[in-house]
DNA sequence: TGAACTTGCAACACTGATGTTGCATGTTCT
DNA sequence: AGAACATGCAACATCAGTGTTGCAAGTTCA
């Protein structure tokens, strides 16, 4: 019996509380998948009935907090518009937008195996615009000709998750690390002479 | 009350539970992280009971699979006499010989974070092994002078978790895949002329 | 101001998982 | 063969987490 987020508009009031409560799940969870809906109703700084009023069920919640971050991270792609700026430029600043979110939103977007509708759906379409930008960086020339476009997508994720591990409190440090990545992911760590 | 595997010796018999009981969990927890004891048991083809009869605790259980893990990742690392073979052969056998056991631990070798001091001693010890091997590549002139050495670690160990998502069944399948791995980390996965 | 809504609190019911014990039946190993 | 050990089974005790309800007190908003 609670609003999926589409049923009749919240109070002001009430509005905050999910946020809070969104906000306390990312943070609680992040730090332990496990932990039980009291803490994280302590951490929102409500009671634990108040969580339950507004997520019928801890499914309800992850879905609803995986939801929200699927959103921000759809919005953190399309940003960058990588459709229509120069591959290597839309490159890095969808790194650079993506860290930021994956960052803030570290457990809601790993905990992603929510088959929802609309969250696999905005995930498909991630995707896609992946796989547009990596054609477009190969036939710019800035991939090698043979490249297997999904192992590349693949590579690149890693790479943004295992960046995202470094937990930067700067804007700077977000855009050094979001350089690391696309340097990386194109060059590697090999030395410059190709064989 | 159960054998932190290193008690007395146990009954053939016994020891052949222990090992399908281990084998059972690393399936059953890698499908589902949460599952009980009993579909454990049930894998296993053993009653519940008999679980806990020789794993005190689920924590226990898992703690076990954890240093069997572990000690499975030692030796693949071992294996490949990476102090002694010339340092481009050495990641090429490790990368290889780590992904065949990722693939078939993947349950153990994800969820680490196990605190036991023998697995912490055991990765401590991988970890020093694995700066060893990247700080003689470098002096090799194979990796550029000034690579972030850690970054360097984590992106092969990224690399190499992407890598092991594809579970392969044949040997074959397994080069092609660390052949891969040793190739993204080398070069990247962009053209071939240096900036 | 007052109707509608929200929250905290306390109490309760329910469920599923964990861990234990005793006993009868097998199995190993010498 | 026979002592020692292993296992399945059934039964039990606990416990933590989940989800519900009713009510009194506070908040929003028109």
């Amino acid at each position: 019996m609670a609003l999926p987020a589409s049923a009749k508009p919240l109070r002001s009031d009430a509005e905050r509380t999910v946020r809070a409560i969104l906000e306390a799940a990312e943070r609680v969870l992040s730090a332990n998948p496990a932990a039980p809906m009291e803490q994280i109703a302590e951490a929102a700084g409500v009671a634990r009935t108040t969580v339950h009023r507004r997520f019928a069920s801890r499914e309800a919640l992850i879905a609803a907090l995986a939801a929200w971050a699927t959103q921000r991270f759809h919005d953190a792609v399309e940003a960058a518009r990588p459709d229509t700026t120069p591959p290597a430029v839309a490159l890095y600043q969808v790194t650079a937008n993506v860290l930021h979110v994956k960052i803030g939103w570290r457990y809601a977007m790993g905990a992603l195996p929510t088959d929802s509708p609309e969250v696999a759906r905005v995930h498909a379409a991630v995707l896609a615009q992946c796989e547009r930008l990596f054609t477009r960086l190969r036939d710019a020339g800035l991939l090698r000709p043979d490249t297997d476009l999904d192992w590349a997508r693949r590579v690149y994720y890693a790479l943004i998750h295992e960046a995202a591990a470094e937990s930067p409190d700067t804007d700077a440090a977000v855009d050094a690390l979001a350089t690391r990545v696309v340097d990386t992911l194109l060059r590697g760590i090999g030395v410059l002479a190709g064989r």
